[in-house]
DNA sequence: CTTTATATACATTCATGTATGTATACAAGA
DNA sequence: TCTTGTATACATACATGAATGTATATAAAG
């Protein structure tokens, strides 16, 4: 076939990471050919690999076109200057939430990254850098939680690591558990309500608390 | 090779099965091929042909193991006629949690499960079969809470659907992320102090009380 | 005229399922 | 107890299909 535009040849590009999206999804990573992408998106093989080195790495470029994004919200939310640190936290828990409702590449690459791949060295360097992600952010929570327990938002003695483990444990399984069975509540609707129940353990309950289960208060350091 | 005894064989079964926790567990559900579980097990793939109809069956049969005796705790613990349903209920998250880091069998098939293999339709019966005892599951701590309800343990006005979804929601996050980084926290002298948090979210919080923020009380329909 | 985006053709590897072989465990009869 | 026939547990061999990577062709963009 004939040679393309550059322009053209940008949205050949978007066009195989968007439909790598659908068929990824529905038929698993693995269980999916190169040749399964390209006949859904209506080309062949040969325009994948002018794109992208192999599998895995259409795979990787995937993850991260919405991963950066989020990141990147991430870690604005954990300003130390903030006034408001636990309401910035607050905020960005239900963004995530609803966003993975409503952005359809968000739905489909979690939905992927949480379903859909197997979680294998031979993935390339997603997985390693997933697991990376994932404990920068336990920190980032931990220093945030930290920051809300300065301006008197959460309890002195707070236990912030454990915390910040149980929240990022909480919203994993909330998104993947949602993907797993989207029927089973509102997602979207019942976010706030959802995050709200998350931070009432950490404002009222006593579990998280350094020292043993007292009131609120002493202990610290 | 000769014939083996009826206990020998019964015994290569398990074996088998034992060494496709493994190599699944390390290389990932599809990209372990039944040689290399033959291998790794010291047979040829003459033998796994001999007790397993194909890989999905092996792996079906992997997870059944398992499951069954995980599912029979949760459907005892929720007995009506329980005098303490919340302690019930606080007893199998803390014995799962902690089970899933001393009974090396549900540690591989766990970690299998979230996080090395695809969830789809060509996995066999496992994925529609995990997906409704999930959804039983559901419904089950939705009943159990409703009993701790009728037993004064936790306030009147609680939405137990949503509560049951977070709890489930909570437990799979905190299996996964544990699963995926074990050396970020410990989860088996943790576990009662994490499932304390979760439950003071129950117990105190409003977030979950039907109607309105209201401090606990009325409003029951 | 050169480069590039995509298509086409080819060779190789690998996993699967099945068909077949083999030697022994097991059961029944003498 | 000894024999004998059959079922069985596993190994071996083979055929098939599918996916991959690469090499090459093509025609238009630059």
């Amino acid at each position: 076939m004939a040679r393309k535009t550059k322009a053209e040849a940008l949205e050949t590009r978007k066009l195989l990471l968007d439909t790598a999206e659908c068929v990824f999804r529905k038929q698993g990573v693995s269980h999916t050919s190169l040749n399964d992408i390209a006949a859904a998106a209506g080309v062949t093989r040969g325009a994948i690999y002018g794109h992208f080195r192999n599998k895995v790495d259409l795979f990787n470029q995937m993850y991260e076109r919405v991963h950066t994004p989020i990141q990147a919200l991430a870690e604005e939310s954990a300003n130390p200057e903030e006034p408001d640190p636990l309401g910035q936290l607050h905020n960005l828990l239900v963004t995530i939430l609803r966003q993975t409702v409503t952005d359809p590449h968000q739905q489909r690459v979690l939905d992927i990254l949480f379903l859909r791949c197997e979680h294998i060295e031979c993935m390339g360097p997603i997985i390693e850098l997933h697991n990376q992600y994932y404990r920068d952010a336990v920190c980032r929570t931990q220093r945030t939680l930290g920051n809300a327990i300065q301006r008197g938002q959460l309890p002195r003695g707070l236990d912030t690591r454990t915390a910040s483990l149980a929240i990022h444990a909480w919203i994993r399984g909330m998104l993947t558990n949602w993907l797993f069975a989207p029927d089973l509540f509102d997602l979207d609707s019942q976010a706030e309500q959802l995050v709200d129940g998350l931070f009432d353990s950490l404002k009222l309950g006593q579990a998280f608390i350094r020292g043993g289960a007292k009131p609120a208060a002493a202990s610290a350091d």
